[in-house]
DNA sequence: TGAATATATGAGCAGATGTTCATATATTCA
DNA sequence: TGAATATATGAACATCTGCTCATATATTCA
């Protein structure tokens, strides 16, 4: 390795360096997409993509625990992935925005292989 | 609770239960977001949309050992989200395809509280 | 108010995850 | 071929995560 082509790397990577986002930002996006990762938010999530549920109805649809359920509702409000509506002594959640439908979206177009720009298949 | 509430109350169920896509579908759809919940994997994605780079150069770039980034380069090619190309004793990694960049994408509006179709800002 | 119902929360535990260290596996070049 | 270089991989360890259990906090209604 040569003195010019070590310096080409040091400002190749310089460049790179500098057009790379504020650390603080990379810091939200993974934690954003660490609530994704996880098989019974992602459950909880598409079910309210259908329809605004109360916790039992979430539990009684992915048989699962109340309590566990409440945690991760805990989990995707404070990524702001959802709202919760209180009504009478229920707690009725929803999607918080219309992102999680796009970053959804996206996903499927992965998991499926279908070019980012690509029609839509259908199941 | 009444017998007619109840019942409308399952029949809402089974209807959120019928959109759902199957359970591997979700699956795998969590497996793709968990390997970007990662601050580290983050910043090789990040740092590979600006350039091809090599393994040293990327530890370099994130002031992290070898041993670590290729560990983590395989999980990321295993997610087939960088391709590997080998030149010389390099080896050369690239984004695998445009899902990568669309994800970012919606994350980062996310982040910035962007909504999906408005106008994207600069920094 | 008090019983019943719905949800939230804290502690504890088991399993998953990311890093490091040591070392193996290419690949180049003298 | 053998030394040097670049990357890959396995084991070990500390930390993080998600679930369960027990219990606290609303809220309704008789």
């Amino acid at each position: 390795m040569n003195h010019t082509s070590q310096e080409e790397l040091l400002n190749g990577l310089s460049r790179v360096s500098a057009e790379m986002p504020a650390d603080e930002t990379l810091y939200e996006l993974a934690d954003l997409f660490r609530v994704f990762g996880d098989t019974t938010r992602i459950k909880i999530l598409c079910a309210l993509s259908v329809s605004d549920l109360c916790v039992a109805d979430i539990a009684a649809l992915l048989s699962m625990n109340q309590s566990a359920i409440s945690h991760q509702l805990r989990v995707l409000k404070q990524a702001r992935l959802v709202r919760v509506a209180r009504r009478g002594r229920s707690s009725i959640y929803g999607l918080d925005d219309d992102h999680v439908r796009t970053i959804f979206e996206q996903g499927f177009r992965h998991v499926r292989h279908i070019a980012p720009g690509e029609e839509k298949t259908h199941a």
